[in-house]
DNA sequence: CGGCATCCTGAGAGATACTG
DNA sequence: CAGTATCTCTCAGGATGCCG
């Protein structure tokens, strides 16, 4: 039978994209990047290794949560390295590996795109808003 | 009195680290294409202007909820427009702006990075896993 | 056809407290 | 110092149904 309602249909192609949207790596990349902390922690990390309390401070409003959790995920992609110095209280320090570098350059890119653009859209955002005054 | 609790800090910082965020156009331009639609409602729309539903099939997972509500976000932002035709079923078609085209190159620069070093980072990410088997 | 209002659920962010 | 564990709660996003 072909008689898919419209739910069954998109919940179909919603599984197919899903899978096709996980072997993405520009989706994956994007993921990543696009995530609220790792931006800000890649570049306090630009500047050198820091320790963890020191990537706390830095980055002002994370929580230990967050940190410890991006850390992790960036740790395990292979873009920050994490080196545990076993004295007594225990030093962790964390670092950009070449590829976070890599990935850091590409990021100031985007950066600079947006230092260029950014207030083209504010405006078109205030044209937007001016024109639909109300709602 | 400087008698804070941590938490008080961490709020006050994170208070005037989201000031300091919502200023920074790079996290703007994060925000905007780390969102999962925008960017492949984009990469739809480089092909050529299109209408609503065919954005809704050429995407396939998205709701139309999703994509009205990404559509107009773009538009906002000076990267979409949106041409209403008011023939008796109304037609209305999506097309990039130069601004538009312009961040499209500029995330087709990002994807050609992913496409160059994401084997790297799957590869981190399998040595990561199979060290750290059981968690 | 194209779109908005409404309700609802689940992933994930933060606070808190405890451990090596 | 550097985490881990647990709980709560918000809110993005999907389903549904109605309008122009």
């Amino acid at each position: 039978m072909s008689t898919l309602t419209a739910a069954q249909r998109r919940e179909r192609d919603r599984a197919a994209y899903d899978a096709f949207l996980a072997a993405c790596p520009a989706r994956q990349l994007l993921d990543r990047i696009g995530d609220k902390w790792v931006s800000l922690l890649m570049a306090a990390l630009s500047d050198g290794p820091m320790r963890y309390a020191e990537l706390g401070r830095k980055v002002a409003g994370i929580s230990e949560k967050m940190l410890t959790q991006t850390l992790r995920g960036l740790e395990r992609d292979g873009l920050v390295t994490r080196t545990i110095t076993p004295s007594v209280p225990v030093r962790v320090d964390y670092a950009l590996t070449p590829l976070g570098e890599s990935l850091g350059t590409v990021v100031r890119e985007l950066k600079r795109w947006a230092d260029t653009h950014m207030d083209a859209i504010a405006a078109a955002r205030d044209a937007y808003d001016t024109r639909t005054p109300g709602a």
